[in-house]
RNA sequence: GCCGCCGUAGCUCAGCCGGGAGAGCGCGGGGCUGUGGACCCCGAGGUCCCGGGUUCAAAUCCCGGCGGCGGCCCCA
């Protein structure tokens, strides 16, 4: 019987070189914040069904993966993961002391058409502060996210757009907008469908609110867009005054950062409350991490008032943002060596050769040829820089023979020496003896 | 869930108005018995994506499915 050899659809098989990069990206950010504090959650790959589904539609579904395991519950993969570090905090820790900073990285699942930069399984790396407010909550935040991309030196490709959900929601407040009439609001912000926002909220008689929406978003700086508010009421003018100090305390951390503050920005989500965010990368099709406050969304879960923020990026996408801008993290390569055998005669020589090397952190492979001349190409086009002869001549005087295939020199040298240095690029270094 | 283009060797593809499965690159071996990238020779490798239909005959025409790329919906 034939197996088909393709992964489903939207699956793939990640392989070298790519499976080092997404791998290295992972360390890099693990790296990161546990060097401010974070510690690793790793949530179960498969929830309950309802822990995804609370406060959203059959459209969620759809792009789930959903099935019932075998004692009948209806149980998901998980699209994301905060709604399962908001369980988790929820059954765990309640009692620790606040702030607590956690993070995760995680493949999530998505049962969408796969398009480009978007697959059904993919992974994600994030943070979330529960249980802090404010400016340094906020900032430490967004700091760590583009702190991130200058480490993997794409501070210069990214695009931080910001804004401040907080300004909507407090304006909707002051009219008296209902809940779902806010998120709809907010959902046809999202996609730029600002025309029919307007008349949505014109035909619910909110005119006034309309136009003050119109006049804001007809503004070119957030300055401006804070002097409107300030006709409205004292909170939603404060609210634009954070964004602008937010803005501000970014700019002055990051002056070289290309900092979109954009008053009309609204992610789609509907549990951000406060400042959102988002990467961009100029001429890559969609954003490549993102996130915000969202001081409501332990409440949906549990009876608890958390507020919390955090961001998500999408290791994924950040990986092809990073190839096609060129650009090479120089992910810090061990010296290889093959041990190119002649006669399986020696072979416990080749194999304790084989450990001393490894023991220096040189990557060792062997392989058994009579016939040098193919193995050295061989060799050579696999990368490895050296290749270490081994036969009758050498193993009965203890000797190696090391070659360097880029530089096509050749050293004899003693077992002896060969331990007593560090690298093997050092032999070719020294005089040859 | 919807739409468009595509699917032939490991890769890139030709063949497609029906009749023989092919090229280049790559891979393996040899020329060269312990030292390289060139060159020459030889070789292996295929359910022509799958299933059904039309036909004396299908890689080729028709239908359905699956998969790839991209777009829409969606994007927590």
């Amino acid at each position: 019987m034939k197996i088909p050899l393709e992964p489903l659809r939207g699956f793939r098989d990640i392989l070298a070189p790519d499976s080092t990069t997404l791998r290295h990206l992972m360390s890099l950010f693990r790296e990161l914040v546990e060097s401010y504090g974070y510690e690793e959650v790793i949530p179960p790959t498969l929830e309950r069904f309802e822990l995804f589904a609370i406060k959203s539609g059959e459209e969620i579904r759809r792009s789930m993966f959903v099935f019932r395991d075998k004692a009948g519950r209806e149980v998901a993969l998980r699209p994301e993961a905060t709604a399962s570090i908001a369980r988790i905090y929820l059954k765990h820790l309640r009692a620790k002391p606040k702030p607590l900073r956690l993070y995760y990285i995680v493949n999530c699942f998505r049962y969408e058409e796969p398009q480009r930069a978007r697959y059904r399984e993919f992974w994600q790396a994030g943070i979330e502060l529960l249980g802090a407010e404010g400016k340094v909550a906020d900032i430490e935040t967004i700091n760590l996210l583009i702190n991130y991309y200058e480490k993997i030196k794409m501070l210069d490709k990214i695009v931080l757009k910001i804004g401040n959900i907080g300004i909507y929601r407090s304006m909707f407040k002051h009219f008296g907008l209902a809940d779902e009439e806010q998120d709809h609001i907010l959902h046809l912000m999202d996609k730029s469908m600002y025309d029919e926002a307007l008349s949505h909220l014109e035909q619910r008689g909110f005119n006034e609110l309309a136009n003050k929406l119109q006049e804001l978003w007809t503004t070119n700086t957030i300055e401006e867009a804070a002097k409107i508010l300030s006709t409205i009421n004292k909170e939603a003018e404060k609210q634009a005054e954070y964004l602008i100090e937010i803005t501000n305390i970014i700019r002055d951390i990051y002056p070289n950062l290309a900092l979109e503050p954009d008053i009309s920005f609204a992610r789609g989500l509907a549990y951000y409350t406060g400042i959102i965010f988002e990467v961009k990368v100029p001429g890559f099709p969609v954003s490549i991490a993102g996130g915000g406050r969202y001081d409501n969304l332990i409440e949906i879960y549990g009876d608890e008032h958390v507020p919390g923020v955090g961001f998500a990026i999408g290791l994924d996408r950040t990986l092809a943002a990073l190839k096609e801008k060129g650009i090479n993290l120089g992910i810090e390569r061990r010296e290889k060596a093959t041990i190119v055998l002649i006669d399986e005669k020696y072979t416990s020589y080749a194999i304790k050769l084989q450990q001393l090397l490894t023991s220096k952190h040189v990557v060792t492979d062997i392989t058994t040829s009579s016939r040098i001349s193919k193995t050295l190409q061989k060799i050579y086009e696999k990368g490895t820089r050296y290749a270490i002869i081994v036969g009758e001549k050498e193993a009965k005087e203890n000797k190696v023979t090391i070659k360097n295939l880029e530089s096509r020199k050749q050293v004899v040298v003693q077992l002896d020496r060969l331990k007593k240095v560090e690298k093997l690029s050092n032999i070719f270094e020294q005089k040859q003896i």
